[in-house]
DNA sequence: TATCTATATTGATGAATATCGATATACAAT
DNA sequence: ATTGTATATCGATATTCATCAATATAGATA
């Protein structure tokens, strides 16, 4: 019996019997995934997403934001940069006003994750 | 002029210019998300997700999925507990020993709200 | 320059959560 | 019945986080 074959049944036996689990994605990995993951789940950041997602060219001005919330400006603004922070979104000051406009490649990322 | 030309108006421009956000989401709509989130956004419930999708028929012994999360075992159980209280894997005894099973609708239902 | 408005930051607080050791429970085997 | 093993729950702790009021900053306007 090679080295292999001995590792093979290794892989593929336990107390309980066959069918074992796979090895699990990569800590790193999976604790950056999580961090994106972290970003989106909240009721107030999924709203923000689904505001913006809608909106044209899928950007908007804070001042539009913060209303349908119903919750403190600052507030809003701790949650438009936690999505910032994550790469969900891009800030831009135009004028008085701030814009946020979604990232799509990064919704895509979470998209592909769960495929 | 209409009411609802008027409201149109209303919903069109803003103190930032025209071209503002959409309405958000039900508040009720985006905590449930939000909750299926939080139960996915944990590195070793991702961990355990990705073992599990890997494991023929999608499900796996705890005693195969413990080990290689480097964690206690009572830690492992608390997170298999939260994957399966928001609905992502059943539990069921088999003999001595828990299996967990994917549920692949969550997951679906996880992927498509990304869409 | 002085003021007004929009947005961000700070500081504080209460709630949620990840983790572990200790213990309980459930099942098997002797 | 007793012993052993697998898994779940309990209790405690440290950390993270959502929220707001108060304040700071930055840009526009007068």
């Amino acid at each position: 019996m090679s080295a292999n074959a001995a590792m093979l049944v290794l892989e593929d036996i336990s107390a309980c019997g066959p069918n074992p689990a796979g090895s699990p994605i990569d800590r790193t990995a999976a604790e950056s995934m999580a961090s994106l993951l972290k970003a989106v789940a909240d009721p107030a950041r999924l709203q923000l997403l689904s505001m913006l997602k809608q909106a044209a060219n899928q950007e908007a001005c804070v001042c539009d934001l913060t209303a349908p919330l119903g919750l403190s400006q600052p507030t809003v603004s701790h949650h438009l940069k936690v999505l910032t922070d994550a790469g969900l979104v891009t800030r831009e000051r135009r004028g008085s006003w701030a814009w946020f406009t979604l990232v799509p490649t990064q919704l895509e990322n979470l998209k592909g994750f769960f495929e």
